[in-house]
DNA sequence: TATGAATGAGGGTTCATTCAT
DNA sequence: CATGAATGAACCCTCATTCAT
C-alpha cells in the first residue's frame, strides 16, 4: 500500500472513530459533522472527501460493528470444544449476549439500526480475516456439520437473531420486563425448540 | 365539556393528526415544528401551549396508535367465537400482522418507536372505552378462561410481542428474507410452542 | 376607600411585588411580563390594566425603593440629635450606606436605574407620610437650620449623591478598588469639604 | 499578517463598526445580532466566528472607546505645554469633558457601560501605540512628575474618575440641574480640593 | 489533497399583545 | 374587570455545505 493511500486509511479511521464514539454519546441527531471533524482533529471540508454524510458513516459502523462482535464469537466458538449444532448456537447466542451487555452503548446503537437487511448482506459476507471463512460460510459450515438437515436454514437464523436483537434491547437497557439471566432462562430453551421444529426427520 | 375546552381538545387533536401525517410520510427528523402546525393551520407558537417537543407528540402517538391495533385486534376476537387459549392468542397476532401489513407506514412508525416499556406501562392501561376492560385486564381474563396454569405470563406475552414485531418490521416493510404469508408458516407454530412450553402441567 | 378600589390597589400591590423581586432576581431584560403575573398568581392580560409595560414597573419601582432609602435616613436622623449641618449630611449617606450595602441587589437596581432627573422629580417631591415633609422640603429645612447661607445648595447636594452614588456602585458590588470601610475614610473628608466650599462666609 | 488574517481583521472591524452604530443610535436591547451583520453587509452566521453575543461585542466597544477618549486627552496633554500635576489632571478632565459633550451619544454609551473594574483592568493597560506609555504608566509618571507624595493615588484617581463620569452624564445628557460650563465652576475647584487632600506635606 | 472561513437557510423557542369569553 | 388561549413576528443559534487558498 502506497504511502499516500496508508494516510487516506489513517484518516478515514481517525473519522470513523471520532463518529463512533459521539453517535454512541450523544446520540446520531446530536452528532454535527463538526463535532466528528473536531474530535478527529480534521478540518471540517476533509469530511466530503471521504463520506457523503453522517448516515453514510452510521452505515459503515453498524456494519462494521455489528461483524466484529459476530466475529469474536465465532472466534470464541472455534477455540471451545462445544461439539453438539444446537450447543453450538446457543453457545453464539450467549456469547453475543454477553459482549452486548457488556457494552449497552454499543447495543443500542446496533440494535437501534441494524436490520435482516442490513445483517444479511453486509455482515453475513463481510470478510474479517484473510484466511478465515467469512459469517455466511461459517454458519453454512456449521449447518453442515451437524449431521442433520434443516428446512429453510435461513429462516431459522432470521427469527433466532430477530428473537435475541429484540428482547436483548429491552432487557439489557431497560432491565424490563426481567434482568439478563432470568431472560436467558426462558431464551434458551425456546430456541432449542426453533431449531428442533426445524429439523427434517 | 366548557366551549374553551372543546376547543382546546380540537386544537390538540388537529396538531397530532398533522404531526403523524408527517412522522409517517417524511420521518421525524426531517419533520419541524414550523410543518406541523402549517399543516394543522395553527400558529406556531400554538405548539408549545400543547407539546414540549415534537418527541412528546410522538410518544402519544405511539402509544395512542399502537393502543388502536391492539383494541381493534381484542374487538375482533371478541365478535369471532374463537373459544380456545391458545387460537385466541394466534388469532390476536393474525390480526395484529394484517392490519400492519394493510398500513405499512404505521408499521414503520410503531415498529421503530414501541419498546417494551411503553407497551407494559401505557397501553396496557390504556383505557379506549368506558365500558370495555383494557388491555391489561383483557390478557389476564384470556389466561384465566383459558383452564390451564401458565408460569410467567408476562414473560410470555413479552417475547411473543418482541418475535412477532421484529419479524414483521422486517418482513412487511422490505419482504425480507420472505414475504408474510410464508413467515406466518413458520412463525405460528414457533408461537404454539411457546405457549405450549409454558404451560404448567 | 371602596372595595373595588381597594381590590385594584392590592393587585398592583402584587404586580410590583412581583416585578421586583423578578427584577433584582433576574434582570429586568431576563424577566417576562408572563414572568411576572405568574408569580403574581394573576393573569396575564390583567398587566395591561395596570401598567403599559415592564419598563413603565420598572420606573415605578426605582422611585419608590430609592424614596424608601431615602426616607429610612431621614427617619433615622430625626430619631437621632446631630445638631451639626455638616454631621447631619454625613449622617444621611453614611445610613444610606449601610442600607445599600446591606441589599446589594436593592442597590444594583437603583444605581443602575437611578438619574438625577428621577431623583430630582420623583423622589423629592414623594410624599411618603401624610404628617411628615417631603424630601424636598427636607433638606430645605436642614439648609435654613444650618444658620449658614450655601450657594447653589442644589448644585451641592447634586454633586454629593451622584460621588456617593458612583462610587457605591463598584466598592459594593465589586470591592474596587477597596471596601466599603475604606472608601468612608476617604469619601467623608471630602463630602466636608465639599460642603464648606459652598459655605458663604 | 496572511491574506487571510488580514481579511479577518476587515470583517471583525466591520462588525463591531457596525455594532457601534446601531448601540448607539438604538441601544443595545433593541439591537439584534441580525442588525448588525445586515449593516455590516456579512451573513448571520458569522457573527459567531467572532463573537459569543452582543455583550461580548459591547465589551469589547466600551473598552476601546473609553481608551481612545482617554488616548486622545493624553496626547493633548503632551503636546500643550501643561506643567503644573494639579492643572495637568484637570486639563484632562476638561478634555474629556468636551469630547464627550461633542459626541452626546459615545457618552450615553460608554457612561452606562463603564465600570471602574473595566477602566482599571482594560483601559489602563490597553497599548494604544507602540512607543507610547499606556494609561497606567502614563498616570503613574504623572503622580512621580509632580514632585509631590501622593498617598493611595488610585483612590484619588477613583474619585475623580466616579465624580466627573456621573455628573458628566447627567449634565450633558439631560442638562441637569445645570448646563456644562456652569458645572466645570463647581466641579474643577473641588477636584482642586481633592487632588490637595490627598497631598501628603 | 486538505483546509477552515464564510454562508444563509432553517431550526427551536420566547414573548408582548390581543380578544373572545 | 379579569382571564388565559392564541397569535406570529422576531429572536438566537446551528449546521451542512461550499470554495478560495
Amino acid at each position: 500500500m502506497s504511502k499516500v493511500d496508508e494516510n487516506k486509511r489513517k484518516k478515514k479511521g481517525a473519522i470513523t472513530d471520532s463518529a463512533f464514539s459521539l453517535f454512541i454519546q450523544k446520540g446520531i441527531n446530536a452528532t454535527s459533522i463538526a463535532d466528528i471533524m473536531q474530535k478527529a482533529q480534521l478540518a471540517k471540508g476533509t469530511f466530503y472527501l471521504y463520506f457523503k454524510d453522517k448516515y453514510e458513516v452510521r452505515d459503515y459502523l453498524v456494519r462494521k460493528k455489528a461483524a466484529q462482535v459476530f466475529d469474536k464469537a465465532k472466534i470464541a466458538l472455534e477455540q471451545s470444544n462445544v461439539k453438539e449444532f444446537e450447543e453450538k448456537i446457543l453457545f453464539l447466542v450467549d456469547h453475543i449476549l454477553n459482549q452486548l451487555n457488556d457494552n449497552k452503548l454499543l447495543l443500542r446503537f446496533i440494535s437501534k439500526n441494524l436490520s435482516w437487511g442490513i445483517f444479511r448482506n453486509a455482515i453475513m459476507n463481510m470478510q474479517m480475516d484473510e484466511n478465515s471463512p467469512n459469517a455466511e460460510e461459517f454458519i453454512e459450515s456449521l449447518f453442515e456439520e451437524s449431521g442433520k438437515q434443516y428446512r429453510d436454514s435461513e429462516m431459522l437464523i432470521f427469527m433466532i437473531i430477530e428473537l435475541v436483537n429484540s428482547t436483548a434491547h429491552s432487557v439489557i437497557l431497560y432491565k424490563q420486563p426481567v434482568e439478563l439471566d432470568e431472560l436467558k432462562e426462558s431464551l434458551y430453551p425456546i430456541i432449542r425448540q426453533m431449531i428442533r421444529s426445524f429439523e427434517i426427520e
